[in-house]
DNA sequence: GTTATAATTCGACTATCATGGAAATGACAA
DNA sequence: TTGTCATTTCCATGATAGTCGAATTATAAC
């Protein structure tokens, strides 16, 4: 992952409702949820939860497919494990960490 | 970690200045660097990386230590693995996710 | 076709953020 | 206390983001 490819990520998550929609989608797993379920879980407006599955999708954190008339929304595990991955790349300019960094090994 | 510190968090990091400044600090580790060393390095203005180092300190990503008549900043690893945790909490309801999630388990 | 429902786009509005120069504050040395 | 350098605050500006009702497009049932 580059760094706009995480600021990207980063920008989607980093607003309430859309937090809360991927969150609800994480724990929803790869079976994932309508748009209308999670607006009804959310309790928002549907343009409102479409512009926020427009910006989190762009963001390749969540995945639309089609079902039936329903479009059914997931999270996109790899995008979010790249983005954990950058964030804690090069801890410490890669001497090892004192316990106060604590960040897992890299791959 | 709760909601709205993740937002904090999220929010400060989703900006370039400020991504930059950040990762800058994850590779300088514990010892941290000074504002003017840190505006050095990425090229921008005193003023400007100011305040991104306040929107940074108070979502508790960084912490300043006053040294001589330097400011040193340095990353909050704590805060972060908070995020990292928070992100991933409660993965697929709690079920056993399939290889396609990947995320650690939760402490 | 016609109708009902799912979802997105449009439009207008408000609010918040990023930027950087100039001035103010803080810390130390002489 | 005077001067210097590090850092922050203030201010004006332009740009971007979030909200939601109304209109539009898409899909499927009848």
């Amino acid at each position: 992952m580059g760094t706009k490819a995480a600021i990207a990520a980063l920008a989607a998550l980093a607003q309430e409702s859309r937090l809360a929609t991927f969150r609800l989608l994480v724990q929803a797993g790869p079976a994932g949820m309508a748009a209308s379920r999670i607006a009804e879980a959310l309790g928002m407006p549907a343009s409102s939860l479409s512009f926020h599955l427009k910006e989190l999708t762009h963001a390749g954190l969540i995945v639309p497919r089609q079902e039936g008339r329903f479009i059914i929304y997931a999270a996109q595990f790899e995008t979010m494990n790249g983005l954990l991955a950058f964030l804690t790349e090069n801890c410490c300019g890669g001497n090892p960490c004192t316990p106060a960094c604590g960040f897992p090994a890299q791959s």
